[in-house]
DNA sequence: AACTATTTATAAGA
DNA sequence: TTCTTATAAATAGTT
């Protein structure tokens, strides 16, 4: 219908798929609405396009209800055909509806793997990230809990070293206040010239140290949920590119 | 389309019902098979008549495939949806559907989490286990990427701090020798005290750096490979149990 | 189911 | 995308 006959088989040029998919939709849309009212039956009609948009039409009653009762009407289906013996036909039916059922699966599997994501949607991409970042969530704190323990016996370690230092600088400290007694009671004067060379250095050390110990919870909690958050926001960032 | 305009309502006559029905549908479904032959979309179609049999088309990839990938899609949108306030459509209704599909998806999730896997084949379960080991491979990856960085900057500071501690141990040492100098020969020499003092401090400093560039990436790598891989273990032991 | 007068749908072009 | 138009398709009523 149109100026030209009309082959049936995939329309290659894009911008002409585009249009023609409108065209078709609407059309179908409005066919499936007149059969539903006309002959009082009940529709259910999903369309995806080929770059992933969905477009439905479902007679009066709603869409799951129609698909409800389709799934039960296909069990039903298939149970009697279950229950059937000897057909053949029902084996093959069957097969390849568990093989279209291990594909579809492994489909969704890729996707819940961040791959094969060309040809979703942005919702779908939304709704797959959602799911992810639940999975992750428990994934992340094992793996938090451990690396935790890694990162605070460090501090600890840094603590107790930092402390030492401290202590070690009081030593210092104190062998020049004894140095510079004996220079003062010897040759005076030149105990001046080291203490302020020696003090000054153990000085921006231990005052690091000191306001390190005390920001440390706040660092450390600052420090992983400021720099891990980035990292799944990134990651999952990739599935709504 | 015919000898005469179609009102769209309900054919009262109820012979004239069932032929247009029929005539219809194999139209219907004909044009649902072309649009998706034509544009390379996705189309299920479901029709029950009015005495309640069901036709149906869907598009290469079988019925049930397209249905789930629906139901994902509409899951989504209604999540979208269901943030944006105001909308107040049939509440139970969407209740009881959004209820459904929750714990229908929550099944599936479980699954990805590791959870009711009792009635999964060895297949699957192993097919779960790789993928999710993939999946955690990415993640992983950016993850370690700042907990390495976090813990390679503890690890650096503790190694400052634990060269200052030796330095400031040498410097003491030296503080003791000079003092015991200075009490055999009394009050002699003492310009000489002070440059061994000055002249040794900067010099570790750099040193550590020299020595920490080369040895880190040794250090870093033994680090998170025995300490970060019983995590995924333990984590990844637990879908195979 | 087959036929056919008409209405509809729509391909191509603008 | 939307409108137009020539033409193909669908189909209502008829046989």
């Amino acid at each position: 219908m149109g100026r030209g006959r009309v082959q049936l088989k995939r329309i290659e040029n894009k911008i002409n798929r585009q249009v023609t998919f409108s065209k078709r939709r609407a059309g179908l849309l409005k066919k499936a609405h007149e059969i539903s009212v006309l002959c009082d039956a009940e529709v259910a009609l999903i369309v995806f396009s080929h770059k992933g948009k969905l477009f439905e039409y479902s007679s009066d009653s709603c869409m799951e209800k129609i698909l409800e009762r389709y799934e039960r009407y296909s069990y039903a289906e298939r149970q009697l055909v279950a229950t059937q013996p000897g057909s053949q036909g029902n084996w093959t039916m069957e097969y390849n509806r568990l093989k279209a059922k291990v594909e579809l699966l492994q489909k969704n599997h890729r996707h819940y793997m961040g791959e094969d994501l060309d040809f979703l949607s942005l919702k779908e991409l939304q709704n797959l990230e959602q799911q992810l970042d639940t999975a992750l969530k428990h994934i992340r704190s094992k793996k938090n809990q451990l690396m935790y323990e890694s990162i605070s016996e460090l501090q600890r370690k840094e603590k107790a070293i930092q402390e030492q230092n401290t202590m070690l600088a009081k030593q210092i400290k104190e062998k020049e206040k004894t140095v510079a007694q004996q220079s003062q009671w010897g040759q005076q004067g030149h105990g001046l010239n080291t203490s302020p060379f020696l003090l000054p250095q153990p000085h921006p050390c231990l005052n690091i140290s000191g306001t390190y110990q005390e920001e440390a919870p706040e660092m450390r909690r600052n420090e992983l949920e400021l720099t891990l958050e980035p990292i799944y926001s990134c990651n999952l960032g990739c599935f709504a590119a």
